[in-house]
Parts: C-alpha cells; structure tokens; sequence
DNA sequence: AATGAATGAGCGTTCATTCAT
DNA sequence: TATGAATGAACGCTCATTCAT
C-alpha cells in the first residue's frame, strides 16, 4: 500500500495493481489453483509462498504482483472458489431437467466442492478476513436462496411434497457435507424418503 | 546447542509423561482451555505458544512439561474435547427423559459444541495429526452409534416414526451445525416434522 | 507492539519490554556497539541485524528481545551516543583546567566523535525517526549551549577576548569537524588566533 | 535465466557509454534529478528504483540503459552534483565584484547545495563508492583551493585583513553548513567580523 | 531506444523450543 | 517443578536487475 500511484501516461490504471491482459489472468488463475493444492496437500500450516510458486511455475515475486499479501491471496481464493461453486449450483438449480436429477447432480457437486476443501475452508476464510462473520452470512445466505428455489421447482414441477417450506428443507440440504465424515449415502437416502411426493415417509 | 537442535541423540527422549498430581492435572487443565480460547479469539495462524503460557498463567516453558510440542498440544486439545462431548452427548442419550427434550437437550451441546470451535476444528486436527483421516472416522463413527442409540430409543418409546432406519436418521442429526452459518430453527422444525410419530410429514 | 502485557507476578514492569537485568543491560550495550562497529565498517546499506548479532555475539533473535526493529535499534544507537558525547562535552565544559586547555581536549573529543560516525551520523538519524528535525535541533539546541557557557567561563577566566559574542563563536567551534574532510588542524589554528586575547589577530 | 544472473559470460558487457544524442543527455539528466528528489523525500533506504523511474517518467528497465546499476547511479549523482556546485563557486570566485559580495553569494550557494542534500551527501558517497576517502579528499582539496583563492584576491583587493593566513581561514569559511543544524546568521557574523579589515575583532 | 513483467537472492522478523537457574 | 532469556531455522516479502517485446 505504499506507492500505488497512477502509472504510466495513459489514465488507464487497473483497478488492481496487477498487470493487466489476458495471459496474466491465466497466470493468476494459476497461482490460486497452486495456492488450493498446497493447502489440500500440506494444510494450513504448510502453506509456504515458496511452495506455491514452484507449483505455479513463477517466480516468488511474481505472486507479489497479483496479490499484496499472503492474506489477500487467501481472501481471493475464498472468494474465487465459493463464487465459482455457487455458479455451478445456480446453473444446475436452472436446468431444464427433473427434480431429482437436479437435486442429485447438485449434490454431488456439494461433495466434490466439500472434497476440494478438505474442511479447512472455514479456518482459511478466517485467515484470509478480519471479521468474516458477515461475509459467511452473506454467503450462505446467497446458497440458501438458490436452494429454495430449487424446492420450489420442484413443488411445481410436482416432485416434492407441497406441504414441506422451501427454507427449512433448504437448510437442511444445505448442511449435507459440511463436514467430510457425514455419511453422504444415508443422507441422500433420507432426503430422498423425506421429499419425494407420494412416498410414505 | 539451545534452539531446535536434534533431538534426543541415544533415545533420551524426556519421556513427556507429565508431571503427575493432583494440581498437576489442574495446570494441564488450564493450557488446554487457554488453548482453546486463543484459538477462538486469533485463529489458528494466531496461536502463539507464548499467548497460551500467558492465558494459562503458567511459564512458556511449562507447557512443554506437559506436552511434547505445539502438536501434540493441539491433538490433546481436539481429542479432550471431541470426548468430553462424545461423553455429554452419551449421558444426554441414556438420560431418564421423554424422547424430544433428550433430543432437543443434545442438539442444544451440539451447537455449543460447534460455536466453541468456530470451524476450526478440522483444521486444528489436520494440524495435530499426520494423516487424521482415520481417527475422524472412528470420533464420527463413534458419534452416529449414539445418535442411533437415540433413534432407537425414541422408537421404543414410541414417539418416533417406527419405519425411519436409524442410520441414516443417525446422519442427519450428525450434520446439524457443521457449518456454524447453519439455520438451526430451520433445522430443527425439520427434524421434529419428520421424526414425529403421528405428525403428518 | 503486540502483547507486551504485564508479565510475571511482581508488578515490576519494565519501562521497556527488554529483559530487565544488569547483565541485560550489558547485552544492550553490547549489540549498540556492535550495530555502530558494522555501520562503520559496511555503510548503511551494509547495515545487516545477522552481523549485528555476530558481532554482539547473541543469537539474531535475542536483539529482538531489547529492540523493537531495526529502526528502534538505529534510534537507540543515535539517542545513546549523542547523548554521552554531550555528557563528556558537558564535564569538559565544567572542568577546573585553563580555558584553552579544555578547548582542546573538547576538540579532541569532537573529533573522536566526527571519526565514530564516518558521516553516516545524519543519515543513519534520518532512518530512525519519521521527522527527524525537530530532534536533531533540539540535540544542537543543546551543544551550542554547552559551548556558550564554555566561551562565557573562558571570558570570566580572561583567557578569550571579552567583545567576541559567546552565541556565534560557540556556532563556529560547533562547526568544526562536521564533514570528515575538514583540515582540524587549521580550524584550531583558526580559533585559537581569533578567540586568544592579547593576540593580534 | 532471468534475474540477477552471471553477468554476460566471454565478456559481452554491454558497455553503458549510454545512449548518445542530445535528448539522451536530457533523459540522464531527468534521471539524476529524480534520484536526488527522491533521496530527499524518502531518505536513503528509501530510495527505490522504481520511484526514481516514476519521477523521471521514465520505464524502469531505462535507468539501466543510462547507469550500469544503482551504485553507479548514486556515483554519478554525487559526481555530477558535487562539481556542478564547485563550479558555481568558482565562477563565483572569479567574478569582478568586491569581496564582501562575494563571499556573501557564495556561502549562500553553499547553504543551498547543503540544503539540497540534507545531510544525506557522506553516506551517499559512502555507498557510491568502494572506498570514497581519497575521491572526497580530492573534492575537498580542491574546494579549499577554491577559497584560498577567494582569500588571497580579497587580500589583494585589501578588504581581508593581510595577517590571515588564507589556508586556515578557508577551512573556517568550508565548515559552514556542514550540517543542517548550524547557526548560519551567527556563522555569517563571526566570519565578517573576523575577516574584514579595520574593525576591532 | 524503451519498457515493465518476471525473477530470486537476500533480508527483517517471528516463534517453537531449549536449558541454565 | 517451574521459568523465561536465548536461540536460529524458517518464512513472508522486497526490490535491483534482466530481457522479451
């Protein structure tokens, strides 16, 4: 935060300090998706700037030039992976697709989302903010939202019992896999028995 | 030689079975619970051993009197504390009381079981351990025979749908508050419509 | 500056966080001298606290231990020597000894002082402190008056002549020395024929 | 191989003699100036090759095509700083006016030129070059000829007392300035005082 | 000639761990 | 048994320098 002056002559100063142009997205996308191996691989502890680098095939420094600090770093690949995950639930929860399709494709990207996390998603997410509280909120807010909508489909669509309220039958989807010992088959067997209209409970 | 140096040439590990006592008991009590606090209010980047000495009103070289190293500090932590629910949760269970206040009692130390971690218990137990994955399954496997145990007993007594498994049952209840950003009203209205004998699902 | 809280029982707080102690005093004393040995030696650019600690033989941390950072260091080693050569300028002021011999031994002692620094004086007071101007006029506030007083008792004396004004003759003695490259002898040839009374100038 | 690499093997060093033309020089000269604003502002370890390049507006891979690295960078400041001062005082020197007027422009230059610098002049020096003694004995010795100069044709001109020795009195009127904190108003009083001939000293 | 993205050696600083007392 | 001053390996980050464009 010391001397991110205007550079250049051209007004046009990147939002970011970072260079611009195609081919350094790419790169940046690279150093976060070193960035989550080392974590899945080596923990939070184990989670050095060197290690990444080598992983991204940069330089040390080179992470320095997209992102300001280790913190930050951590803050974007929070952000990136949730976002990017909530836009995979949003498209399956849209699809022209039966109910239980949906919900079961859905559920599986939650497993492999939980997976890519190996539970430290939430010890990350503290790392990376200084009051995350509301930022989580938000989030899964946002989550809650697109599976209520998905219930709701359903209702319509007349594979789920009417008589079920979106919103607590979303928190309870949303609570499959929170953490990575849940038993997901007995889950889903009991979501299963639970929603599907016109099966004895 | 002070430092890290090598440890122990010869095999003269000080074997670290602690001081033994009464009082003793008492300070490994009190590094523990220090422990945890610091751990909840800085993070698991923020747990300094010398935070902990000075929570714990103890010397920072006393904490190694009790404990090998930061690990096996932080592996004591999370199995004193994963058991010491796992032992609420028991009692709680095979409690004299009608079905739905045991359940209502024990999903009660769940969620303070879950604020007290602030979702860092994964984390901290991927810390402590080399490869954690077995012992989580054998705590989480542990956690769903007494859930089940519940389940059970709520049938014989009558106040559960007698056609619901356990099991799967079992692994519902278990996901409650993984996440702490969990709707817990809404999670709980769930289960009482579907556990409820005699309630219309 | 993060938990410099109240340690130990004994409400004996140290002023500084620094270990408190004689032979800690002595450790101080030591790296001071150390960080001013290896700025002579290596420049300011060549200033590392890795030679420091070689030098003051203790460990890289323990400087950390009675300093806060590099720049505190500096600051310290500023504050601390200027201070004692104004005390023995002091003592060379208020000695009963014949003006122009204290004259001299002032000036030998100026030169010492010129000779310890190697001209890095200012620029190393410019590392240490955010505005270091009002410091440094503040010290020469101080010297200049040393020399005044010491102009005044050579007057009493009737050693200097009475119509010299004591404020711009202390500002010219002030001066000698201030660059490495001055010709000392000349400058004491200079003063000796202006101030000695009786002397044709 | 990027970075601070072996520098060109089978002696292929590109000899910076520079770019040549006329614009080039103006480009050299844009950069010195930004080097000693940015000394100025930002002190020595404050100084960055990149704010440099910023404040001459130029890139930064461009200061190299002017300065073989950052030392000699700083050496060619120096250099080119300290004769453009000393020709000043020659021409000073040399200028048809009388005495008095002088040695009142020229100590203003001097006050200037030290202005300029802040001090900074000897420990800039001092990392220019491997080992600057004899080069700032040099300047000096031919700053102090400068003054003798002075001296002796303000003799001649008969507005100096004939008894001054002219060496002595130019190492006097040399120390003016030395550092920032001097007195120059009393500096300036002593030295009229002492040098103009018929006033009682 | 000019640029600035990329690099990595190097440094300041932290903190788990030891051990003399 | 208890302590905390001392240590140094390790890590985050900087910035002079290079080189493809």
């Amino acid at each position: 935060m010391k001397g991110k002056g205007a550079y250049g002559k051209l007004g046009v100063v990147a939002a970011t300090v970072s260079p611009s142009g195609a081919l350094a997205k790419e790169k940046k996308r690279a150093i976060l998706e070193a960035t989550l191996a080392v974590l899945r691989e080596r923990g939070l502890s184990g989670l050095k700037m060197e290690e990444v680098a080598r992983r991204a095939e940069v330089g040390k420094g080179t992470i320095y030039l997209y992102f300001r600090d280790k913190k930050d770093l951590l803050k974007a690949l929070v952000e990136e992976r949730t976002w990017a995950f909530y836009r995979e639930v949003e498209e399956e929860v849209r699809r022209k697709a039966p109910f239980f399709l949906r919900l079961e494709a859905l559920l599986q990207k939650r497993l492999a989302w939980i997976d890519e996390w190996r539970g430290l998603w939430a010890a990350v997410a503290r790392e990376a903010m200084e009051d995350p509280t509301p930022w989580l909120k938000g989030l899964h807010e946002h989550y809650l939202h697109l599976l209520e909508e998905l219930i709701r489909s359903g209702q319509e669509e007349g594979a789920v019992r009417p008589e079920l309220s979106p919103r607590p039958t979303a928190a309870v989807i949303a609570a499959l896999g929170c953490s990575p010992q849940l038993e997901t088959e007995a889950y889903m067997e009991h979501l299963l028995l639970v929603l599907r209209k016109g099966v004895a409970p």
